[in-house]
DNA sequence: ACATTGACCTGAGAGC
DNA sequence: TGCTCTCAGGTCAATG
């Protein structure tokens, strides 16, 4: 599930509830998707402490536990936030539990576990560490920028889209959504993009991914003219006479209208 | 250096 | 019902 717009959607939730509280207990579940810190390590590290702000780059969520660093979160394809009272029913493949002093937790849920948790001094030195592009939403991440981030590119722009080098955040779904809304197809050479084009997919993205967020990620809240409720092959285009189409691209499932997303 | 594929993990749904 | 196959909004290592 978890894109850009999940995450930032998982940032408001974990704001909203989980902060300023003590962290009264920590289990970790699933000790084998805990990344650059030992388990251990990282239960001791917010033991005691407590959640102080969040901040986002691409498809991770970072947490400032007092001075002492940051809890790391990558959602995968499955995870999610799940805040509830202690006792309450919490879901089905918990992989790291957070007591707070008040009774409740905030319990982090990823069933394939593709995801990870882990921990870093500070956010801006992981996402170098990682190589991880501008994040898509950055305002510093400019019509300029996105121009470079094409530059010598011979791949299908969809897979630039996705690369989380060149810019980070986008997945499957965006990718393709941005490319519905700017009518580009897919498979174009991601080099071979007139100005036009690329000033209309630079728009396109941030649109939908502001977009997304504002409609709280809900398919059913997305304009009528959005690829994502309608991605199936086959169905009715909203915003022509064509059909969608599906093709594999980089190994994933990718949705297009034929008609108004012409081929070069 | 860049682009694409297969492996990783788990579960749901389709088809026989 | 049970089996097999395919698919799912993620990333990385290995390959071309």
């Amino acid at each position: 599930m978890p894109e850009l717009p999940d995450v930032a959607v998982f940032k408001e939730y974990l704001d909203a509830t989980a902060l300023h509280q003590t962290i009264r207990d920590v289990e970790v579940r699933s000790p084998e998707m805990v990344k650059n810190a030992s388990p251990d390590r990282l239960r001791k590290k917010l033991v005691g402490s407590a959640f102080r702000e969040s901040v986002r780059h691409g498809k991770f969520l970072f947490v400032r536990v007092d001075d002492r660093g940051w809890l790391v979160l990558h959602f995968g394809m499955t995870g999610f936030l799940k805040y509830a009272k202690h006792g309450e029913s919490s879901p089905e493949h918990v992989r790291l539990l957070v007591h707070f002093g008040n009774g409740y937790h905030l319990a982090y849920d990823c069933q394939r576990k593709l995801g990870e948790m882990g921990w870093t001094g500070d956010p801006r030195t992981f996402a170098r560490a990682r190589n991880l592009g501008p994040d898509a939403l950055a305002p510093a991440f400019d019509l300029e920028r996105f121009r470079e981030v094409l530059e010598g590119r011979r791949g299908r722009i969809k897979s630039l889209l996705m690369n989380q080098a060149a810019l980070a955040g986008v997945g499957n779904i965006y990718a393709d959504e941005a490319l519905f809304q700017a009518g580009i197809h897919p498979g174009t050479p991601a080099d071979a993009l007139d100005t036009a084009e690329v000033e209309r997919l630079y728009g396109a993205l941030r649109a939908v991914l502001e977009t997304a967020i504002a409609c709280r990620v809900t398919p059913e809240h997305f304009p009528e003219d959005y690829l994502l409720p309608h991605r199936e092959e086959g169905a009715a285009c909203p915003k022509c006479s064509g059909r969608i189409a599906r093709v594999r691209i980089s190994g994933r499932s990718t949705y297009f209208c034929p008609e108004h997303q012409r081929k070069h």
